[in-house]
DNA sequence: CAGGTCAGTTGACCCGGATCATCCCGAGAA
DNA sequence: TTCTCGGGATGATCCGGGTCAACTGACCTG
């Protein structure tokens, strides 16, 4: 990992397997090493601040991390987790609507977002991959929209599991590590840190997960969470 | 309005104040008119379905319309209220995965999807429209969960009063028309008819609001209504 | 080892909003 | 005029999840 943060060498670990990264000619690839800048937190640190001034994009190179918006009143909503690969950061407002908070020590590549706009417009297979981030993002908030609005505690768990199967690397049904606490949890999913508890427990009780340590769960009937979670 | 529907006309009444339109030149705006088609509908009826195979965008000539995810368990979200000059259907996956009901009668135009994402690509304005509008609707989206995860039923009232007094077209302080019935309400907050009409009750009794009518909303206490709102 | 801290769990209790039922009222239709 | 019908309001009751507090266990540090 270390010798990535030496920019001027001619060969950055920009993953195939990452969305914006994916099937980008080397030439791109080269641009977009030239103009990124690589960060590296320690947990609990802030990527951006909630309104401060944007301009920039992340993407996620180890690590997870929370976006997350907090009002006035100090009520806190964490609108996404996002984890080694993801793209952060694409919307455009003059200031940041949210924060990016690490879990866990975080490294990510910062690109200006201007210029990142400026070498989508020269190669296609960057704007495609710009587009389908894009796009991921807004149904991902459309399934979160209709969670929060229409389920109940436990549905909310199974599809917060079912979730994170698919965004969280490595996570197996039989085996899911999860990197954030009960309380991001809650505020995730617009629950409190003891519901989530009583509704994993409930879960555990009926026999549709198990969760030897706090941590990790145990996907035990995929068509009984499946159903829960009531996936469109 | 009817002459709109006469396509070979040079005029189409391409509205400037609306995003889609706004600051094009004229040679652009002949263009989405050559390849639209208006449609209208009574109310109640679906310009499109969800799960439908998607292609196709709208924009809103006259009418208002709701953009509304059903799941398999019949439980109904509102992820949006549509009204003239609004912008719908972007989300290029295969299939809507919403679908969008006139709540009166309602006039569109309909652009095939792949033919407008190939003018924006020769057209700057129409380009920057588009990003706008993307942009708009991600602010919207995260403005919606946090109302959904964090707030009470009075205050997502309060939420939903400034919010249509932005975006419904003629809405002022002192007298919003709601276009839509309790029950859509009910949908886009999360609540029931029940507690949209309580709490509308209560929000009266505390002299925030007015309501002569249940369709229309008077805000008495601009400060005291931001304040519930928690705008961020 | 004791003592402190912090995440997570569990229990007791409460309350906001859901559920169910009834009533009201304005708009049509006969 | 009367009847019906559908949207909205309101009352009674229930319950899911919030709130508050106590407890547990892992992991520190002195």
């Amino acid at each position: 990992m270390l010798q990535a943060l030496d920019l001027s060498n001619t060969y950055v670990d920009f993953d195939n397997d990452c969305p914006l990264f994916h099937d980008l000619a080397q030439q791109d690839l080269n641009r977009l090493a030239e103009m990124s800048r690589l960060r590296v937190l320690r947990a609990g640190q802030n990527l951006c601040e909630q309104s401060s001034p944007s301009g920039r994009v992340f993407n996620i190179v180890s690590g997870s991390a929370v976006v997350e918006r907090i009002s006035s009143a100090g009520r806190r909503q964490i609108l996404a987790f996002v984890f080694p690969g993801d793209f952060v950061g694409l919307s455009n407002s003059e200031y940041f609507e949210y924060g990016i908070r690490s879990l866990s020590g975080v490294s990510a590549y910062e690109f200006p977002r201007h210029r990142l706009v400026e070498l989508s417009e020269a190669s296609a297979g960057l704007k495609a991959n710009i587009k389908n981030i894009r796009n991921m993002v807004l149904a991902l908030t459309f399934d979160q929209i209709f969670l929060l609005g229409q389920k109940r505690a436990h549905e909310r768990l199974c599809f917060f599991f079912l979730h994170m199967l698919e965004r969280l690397p490595g996570a197996r049904p039989d085996c899911i590590r999860l990197p954030m606490c009960r309380q991001d949890i809650a505020d995730f999913l617009g629950l409190t840190t003891e519901t989530v508890s009583r509704s994993v427990a409930k879960l555990k009780r009926d026999g549709l997960i198990s969760s030897p340590t706090p941590q990790t769960i145990c996907i035990r009937d995929m068509e009984g969470v499946r159903e829960l979670a009531d996936i469109s």
